[in-house]
DNA sequence: ATTTGACTATTATCGTTTATTAGTCAAATA
DNA sequence: TATTTGACTAATAAACGATAATAGTCAAAT
């Protein structure tokens, strides 16, 4: 990536994350960045699709860190599901500009993100099931049924902490109980 | 409750759940129960008001149903989850106005219904902690830490499922599911 | 105490103008 | 050739008034 594209982009997520979406506009990125409005366009093609890369790039930085914990060789089933829930609710809490399409008031204004959301979700879902079948393949779980709606209802679960968590400022207080609640999960999913 | 206002509440329940709050007018629902429109004011003061008593014989339907579960005599406590946890989404996946409030689009719309929820979120809150407090002075369950932050936590991922379950049409496929599921959150829980 | 419906007050809707901001492009630069 | 620029245009949001729809009132009737 170009050193102009790249200063646009990191450009663009900080003044995004700080004034949001709407109330940032392209004149404004482009001043703070130094660059004419017209790189902007050169780079990026429509705000809409800035604000898709600004998203992009932190659910890649998600993504990459997950990859890394869900491949991890020769680890319990149970400690991946336990190290999955813990990152992926560390990195949720900084990713600012994520955190942003969850305000209910703005759901019908970010649709050019539901596919953005949608992959990112098949992708946790298709990890979740992987690491799940791993370990009933394993004899470490037990999973009664549909494995792939298990990872689903874990997806819902984490997703809909999301609201309390980061809108609704409890991360201090429900994150002190993480660890206890993800040690019933797993549990729950073990064979004993 | 005279009959009159009963007559007016049943009509407006239903023509609110046919169009929605906002897509019913206060004749229409006065045409429909053949009374006068005054009578309506006579009863409710308000629309806002009118749906507020709709969404909430709703949930005093739903709370009645469950407080029965929930003081079950000679119950184990993890019967009493099972059953409260399959009860509340029976119930919920009829109550149509109440699932009208869930609707993303119209959230800053209804701030007038906020107190509503959030009593019955309490009220929920409260019965969830009482049976986990009476499941571990019984000896049946185990729950290191702080057992308000599970009631809470629970809540959140019955809440974070009415969406996908209500709104998007899914309700039929992750139901089936679902009693496995609860299975193994009271496997968790259960002290072994 | 309750019910009625003609009446008033509010709020949504539409059309128009103005201001802001998204998006373009020919020329300059490297 | 690929990139950058900023004056320019096009599209959209905000502001405003006029009109239509609907929330809410009240004196009279039951």
């Amino acid at each position: 990536m170009s050193p102009t594209k790249e200063k646009l982009l990191s450009t663009a997520s900080k003044t995004f994350s700080k004034y949001g979406f709407y109330k940032t506009s392209m004149d404004e990125i482009a001043k703070s960045a130094r660059k004419a409005k017209g790189s902007l366009y050169y780079h990026f093609n429509s705000k809409e699709l800035l604000f898709r890369e600004v998203v992009l790039s932190e659910l890649d930085f998600l993504k990459e860190e997950l990859t890394v914990i869900f491949n991890a060789p020769n680890t319990d089933s149970r400690d991946i599901i336990k190290a999955y829930m813990t990152k992926r609710m560390m990195i949720m809490n900084i990713s600012i500009n994520y955190q942003e399409t969850l305000r209910p008031e703005f759901y019908e204004f970010y649709e050019f993100l539901n596919d953005v959301i949608l992959e990112m979700d098949l992708w946790e879902k298709k990890q979740i099931t992987a690491i799940l079948n791993k370990g009933v393949a394993n004899d470490e779980l037990e999973l009664p049924g549909d494995i792939e709606v298990y990872a689903e209802m874990l997806l819902i679960f984490l997703k809909g902490l999301e609201t309390p968590l980061f809108l609704k400022g409890q991360y201090e207080r429900l994150i002190s109980n993480f660890d206890n609640l993800i040690g019933i999960l797993t549990k729950g999913i073990s064979k004993l």
